[in-house]
DNA sequence: CCGGTTTGCTAAACCGGTTTTGTAATCACC
DNA sequence: GGTGATTACAAAACCGGTTTAGCAAACCGG
């Protein structure tokens, strides 16, 4: 009979091999300091003929910390993955982890209750990203005694949070475009993932909507409810939007976009119109992704620190994580307009657009 | 004197209020069937009262399982998450992963060591990306007892593995442009991320080149070694490489880059040398990430199956998590040419290339 | 050489659950 | 009405570590 399931070593097997105690072995790892020198270097060698590696699940039990750090989604993984700020915004994340030592663990709506991901999910802290401060499992979560950091929404005031300006950056938007001329604008806004889901009164959607309007305020112009069109947050939702918005007989000279993804989608659906950008038409996207600097034209935008803010998020988590008694910290990062060759002056006649179109 | 520190509730505590043993409260969570109903749902009741919840770490412990699986990834998260080529992999992991209800864990190098973060992570099984068979680490997470599914890289035959056809796919692209007429070409390959690691013989840079040397064997040609430069995988990288060739004194009329990101990178520099895509220069590129469908020009490439990677490689680790006496799987997805707008004829003359240099 | 401290290690308790084993009470059956 | 199976729960062992309390021997100053 030759040895059935190799069952990994445990410490009380090391201890056994090498003729001490369990404390022994532990300290051996732990504090070697309470050793001789040569009994914990005996311990080790011994663990490692063994291939002894400490149970990390253990260890999390006694330690009562993880190690790791959550980050929070209302949506599924499988949405989120391949858009390109939740990368970068991820990518930030990663950094403040990294630095910290902490792991990452991505916990998402589990058989579509995000209350039972976050029941199973072993983290010393969450970074929650567009959750609004209102949705229910906010008070779950903190109930559980679990730190939140919550990114993009106004947090309650005794929440650590991090947020951008995005009314500020709006309006830098709509005012570059108000400044080259253009009057007749189209905004495309960014559909709530879900009908049911009213959206939210403080959510980014109507902070930077906001911004626009103030914009337009300030010149005395209004903007007719016609003039906005929502879609999914992505490049086919831009496209879409436009498409939807010249179909029904909008001809807008500026676009102000929502989001990057979707100013990209507006950028490709008014090529296939025959519209020439900037000459026909000017777009502004909203977010400063990566891509956004190679389209075809550059893409005028706001910027956003998207890294930073992942990072920021981490750095304000693990401040309360590590320190449950210090206040919470609230962030708030700048924006700022980057001008690239998607926009430009108005053109003169609208009668130019309509040819163009022909 | 208030309340000090809630402490989270425990088993214990809900027995306690309720009257009856940990047991009990165990089965009521649990196996509901083995108590009288009235006493099952009375026990729920204390514990909703109280806010108790299984503690996830002590029940990771006892049953021996985290539900989690996590990815691996030689290089840090922090490089990796705006990639989109691991955007769309991850997706494909996460979908796989959510519909078998597992978490996703991000395993990285912490603080340089793979080996360490391995350590700590608490996973039931392992899917690597980019990492070679001969890394040191694939050993130790075997020896862990850790399934360990590994993806674009030659598994050894008793490992569980998925992989993409390369080579074909590398040949087919070449095959394209050759059969468009071009003979001056430039293949753009991956720089190994550190200098010090030899690039690995059988490795996805490796195989691709393989495929393009391949194609033009059949032809009776050959790649001279000048034509071949590397940079890193990013657009960054595709717009440097472009533009060093082009310094060096190379005049292709056909780019075979072995990324999307590199291509958008060649596409971009070619913009600004002066070159028209496709009638001066055509450009394939690899992987067929989402946006070099929206490219100006839109991106021939060679399309591989990304998503289904990822899924495929969480279905092949699970099978083996949940059965491991089950023989390992392995994959191989075929990849396809997609033409689109980016290669064409090549140029009549080699003037014509010139002239649009000026 | 004696009381107190330090050194080096062990035994036992603990982290917070699950699972196995055990047992009293009830039920079914002949 | 005695016997065997079932039901409903409890006691104790266990998962694999860490940490606290404790103890014997060595050390140390006076």
């Amino acid at each position: 009979m030759e040895e059935r399931t190799p069952r990994r070593p445990r410490i009380a097997d090391v201890a056994r091999e090498a003729g001490v105690s369990k404390t022994a072995v532990s300290f051996a790892f732990n504090s070697p300091d309470r050793l001789a020198p040569e009994t914990a270097s005996r311990i080790r060698d011994v663990a490692d003929s063994l291939g002894y590696r400490p149970h990390p699940v253990a260890r999390m039990l006694t330690q009562r910390q993880t190690h790791t750090i959550g980050v929070l989604t209302p949506q599924a993984l499988s949405v989120i993955f391949s858009n390109p700020f939740f990368g970068a915004f991820s990518e930030g994340v990663a950094l403040g982890a990294e630095q910290a030592g902490y792991a990452l663990h991505f916990i998402s709506p589990l058989h579509g209750s995000l209350a039972s991901a976050m029941g199973r999910a072993t983290v010393d802290g969450v970074v929650a990203i567009g959750l609004s401060a209102s949705h229910p499992e906010v008070e779950q979560i903190r109930a559980a005694g679990v730190p939140l950091v919550m990114v993009d929404s106004s947090a309650l005031p005794d929440q650590p949070g991090v947020e951008i300006n995005d009314e500020g950056g709006a309006r830098a938007a709509a005012d570059h475009l108000l400044g080259l001329g253009h009057r007749d604008l189209l905004v495309v806004g960014v559909e709530p993932p879900a009908p049911e889901i009213e959206s939210e009164p403080d959510g980014t959607t109507a902070r930077r909507m906001r911004g626009y309007v103030a914009a337009l305020a300030a010149r005395g112009l209004e903007l007719p409810d016609n003039a906005v069109v929502v879609a999914p947050a992505s490049i086919e939702g831009g496209i879409a939007a436009m498409r939807r918005a010249w179909e029904d007989g909008l001809r807008p000279t500026g676009v102000l976009a929502m989001s990057d993804a979707m100013a990209i989608g507006v950028l490709r659906a008014a090529r296939e119109l025959g519209l020439r950008v900037p000459e026909d038409i000017s777009v502004v996207g909203f977010d400063d992704i990566d891509i956004s600097q190679h389209t075809n034209p550059p893409l005028t935008t706001v910027h956003q620190p998207i890294r930073q803010k992942g990072e920021s998020a981490v750095r304000v988590l693990l401040s309360v994580v590590e320190r449950r008694d210090l206040p919470p910290e609230q962030l708030r990062l700048e924006t700022r307009l980057i001008i690239r060759g998607s926009t430009g002056p108005a053109p003169r006649r609208r009668q130019e657009v309509d040819r163009a179109r022909s």
